[in-house]
DNA sequence: TAAACATATGAGCATTTATTCATATATTGA
DNA sequence: TCAATATATGAATAAATGCTCATATGTTTA
């Protein structure tokens, strides 16, 4: 986190107050600005979008999850522990295993815009 | 980047055959995954999603953005290549003035999704 | 052409982050 | 209750990231 100190202008201040204004007015507050930032740093790591797209197709187990995409237990315990806490995924236990699945239908949603944005060219 | 070793399994192999292989399947490319994470990263932090809403309101130069949100002009202008890098800005010189906006209506979809998801619970 | 203005950029630094390793917790079955 | 299995977690480390500062580039005007 960086604090925001006054800062020097540019010249033509008159002519963009309004505008600065309007900014001011619409920029949602801080701590949601915060918590959006937050959610999309949860979507941009390659572990995680490859966990959620593991998601898209079925509930599953931490050690499934591991051995599809060929990582650790413990390092797919703490992203799951992430995605959780974004509230990206649910979790279920029955006996021994953790079942994950996804929370809600934003992430494909997300991911699905996601996607489309980086096929737009090419 | 991080480099995938191969990994201990778990126990229920011969049943989850068929999804690890399903996955496999559906699973995005590679460099994909890589660009998707990427692009998500650029949403992952709040300047640039401040930065966002301004160009949400108009299109404008970088000192404005700088006024606006009461940072440097330097801070603003790194952003603004990371969010240019991405595709989600553009830009067009005027003058002495270089003004930005908002590259396509992606952005506005997804920031908006990602809003709906922080607002679902509260 | 020189000075002023607007923006971009490279180096440096402090902070954050993703993984690994070791180990803790929880559940089941013998 | 003890061993085996599945998952979670804390500490440590290497890499990535965002800002600042100094300065470079590009444009206009005197």
């Amino acid at each position: 986190m960086h604090i925001h100190e006054d800062i020097e202008l540019c010249d033509h201040k008159e002519i963009h107050t309004e505008l600065l204004k309007h900014v001011n007015d619409t920029l949602p507050e801080e701590n949601q600005l915060y918590d959006l930032a937050e959610l999309f740093k949860t979507f941009g790591d390659s572990t995680r979008i490859r966990i959620l797209f593991v998601l898209f197709e079925a509930e599953v187990c931490v050690c499934d999850i591991a051995e599809a995409l060929h990582m650790t237990q413990s390092a797919i315990s703490h992203q799951l522990r992430i995605l959780k806490q974004s509230k990206l995924i649910k979790s279920r236990r029955e006996g021994k295993s953790i079942f994950y699945s996804l929370a809600d239908e934003h992430v494909k949603t997300i991911i699905a815009q996601g996607m489309e944005h980086i096929l737009e060219d090419r």
